[in-house]
RNA sequence: GGCGCGAUAGCAAAGCGGUUAUGCCGCGGCCUGCAAAGCCGUUUAGACCAGUUCGACUCUGGUUCGCGCCUCCA
């Protein structure tokens, strides 16, 4: 039985899908103005961790990330680049979609683009205002009132009063309430635009993301995804739109359908914890973020997702170079221990010992340090044997993960491109050896540290990798 | 100020009311010509103060400290 922490439970509740077998997921993607960060890298690693272990548990999965790509930040990055939003857009999606290749990252199974649904929020925002959930302003805007959806806050555990009092709210006069929201922002001149009911304008933040999830899932749906940042205001405003869009009108029990069950938005949210840099979030307002490509310049990119993958999702996660480098040395002990073994096609026997704790570490809320534990006993059992069954069982469980999946001379050597004869050097090596010039046979080794090279000595003959 | 999360050994990071987490590092041994890898063993824990309990790192209350959200943010 799987369980998800339900961020709107705040506890560990069993997953119950909508339809038996089958799991509908949301999760909010990424607004393409700049190379993604590693915080970026952390929730594509693991909601796509998360889509395959519904998967390889049997159920039926759409997972749908969408990507923003039109707001604020994007019109004017692309100003100052002076080109166009359709180029800066599809340049950096182009990017997002390289690095998350790199790191083992399954394409999700949609990926919608908002100015693609910019026709559903505008349907959306002329019923939130038919319905008594929305006003257009004086300035041509279009806000929603918070005050008329009655669950505003239970995602987030804010009350307005509470949110009011927070007293950081720019004070707009066209709002009724300070803590209302936009949903279609009138267009400034040189910025594009779309025609709507309420002038030419361009949609809010918020609304994009209830628009497309209505579009794929309807009013209902599984899981929802994102980073904890979202929580507040982002998803709390996504509940208000998209279930006041859904439910009766105003005055008529706001958040109700009307055959009077709660017409509830999402079943399970989930949250990722931060990656943080010296104990502070990392974002780029604080400046303090490592792009993805930049960090894959000095480490293998599957160190980074096992590095991921390490801590417990809903954990911050500490970013730093002696982090990486223990990863990529853990990393490398269970690579070494499928050295020389030609395992074929994953196949998990759930019956035993060790799968049967890997799926229940999994089942409890995705707890993949417990299931990389498992990963590690089971290297452990291999050294030990040397049998080939166990060699499978591990690289197979960890195919769930995304993870071990290259042959291990792959990552243990990486690509070749010594300009020494490595494999000469052996040679010489073991000539030498066996001659018992010793000190020749070290010259050699040690000429190979120094190009970064380590030997292996093994009953098969010499072998060697990376430092 | 309001709301929430956390505090585990040198570092990282889990589970668990009583029995080895796991990885890295350190130490001892085996193996090796010597190493490396591997194997065996081993040193370092549970912020602080109370309470519950036969027994608490694990439950309850309080204290301190850290982090996050309340504004764009994954």
């Amino acid at each position: 039985m799987l369980k998800i922490y339900n961020t709107l439970a705040r506890e560990k509740q069993t997953f119950t899908p909508i339809v038996a077998g089958k799991a509908s997921m949301y999760v909010c993607g990424m607004t393409v103005y700049d190379y993604c960060h590693l915080g970026h890298a952390r929730v594509m690693v693991v909601f796509d961790m998360v889509s395959r272990w519904l998967r390889a548990s049997g159920l039926e999965v759409t997972y749908v990330r969408n990507i923003t790509d039109i707001d604020d930040k994007i019109i004017k990055r692309a100003n100052e680049n002076n080109e166009t939003i359709a180029q800066l857009t599809q340049r950096f999606i182009d990017a997002m979609d390289e690095d998350s290749a790199k790191l083992g990252v399954l394409r999700p199974d949609i990926e919608p683009r908002a100015t693609s649904f910019v026709g559903g929020m505008l349907n959306m925002i002329a019923v939130l205002i038919e319905k008594g959930f929305a006003y257009a302003a004086a300035n041509g805007d279009v806000y929603y009132s918070v005050n008329n959806f009655e669950g505003y806050g239970k995602l987030s555990g804010k009350s307005l009063e509470d949110l009011r009092a927070g007293e950081r709210v720019e004070v707009d006069t066209f709002k009724k309430d300070p803590m209302d929201f936009v949903l279609w922002k009138a267009a400034k001149p040189d910025e594009p635009s779309w025609e709507s009911p309420w002038g030419k304008g361009r949609p809010g933040w918020h609304i994009e993301c209830s628009a497309m999830s209505a579009h794929y899932f309807g009013a209902h749906f599984d899981i929802h995804g994102g980073g904890q940042d979202l929580q507040f205001p982002h998803h709390e405003n996504e509940i208000a739109q998209s279930e006041a869009f859904n439910g009766a009108a105003v005055h008529s029990k706001a958040s109700h359908s009307h055959d009077g069950k709660p017409c509830q938005m999402v079943n399970y949210w989930m949250h990722n914890g931060f990656v943080r840099v010296d104990d502070e979030k990392m974002s780029k307002s604080l400046g303090n973020f490592f792009t993805i490509r930049t960090v894959l310049e000095k480490y293998d990119a599957e160190v980074v997702r096992f590095f991921i993958l390490r801590a417990h999702y809903r954990s911050p996660l500490n970013y730093s170079d002696q982090h990486l480098d223990d990863a990529k040395v853990a990393l490398t002990r269970l690579y070494t221990a499928l050295r020389g073994h030609d395992v074929g096609e994953p196949t998990i026997d759930w019956q035993h010992p060790q799968a049967a704790r890997f799926k229940d570490a999994m089942n409890d809320d995705f707890n993949t340090p417990e299931a990389l534990a498992v990963l590690f006993d089971l290297a452990n059992e291999v050294n030990k044997t040397k049998l080939a069954e166990t060699a499978r069982l591990l690289k197979s469980l960890a195919s769930v993960l995304g993870l071990l999946q290259r042959n291990s001379d792959d990552f243990l050597q990486g690509e070749v491109t010594e300009t020494l004869d490595v494999d000469g050097l052996i040679q010489a090596r073991l000539t030498a050896k066996q001659s018992k010039n010793f000190a020749e046979a070290d010259a050699i080794r040690k000429q190979l540290a120094e190009a970064g090279i380590v030997l292996e000595d093994t009953p098969q003959g010499t072998t060697w990798r990376r430092a």
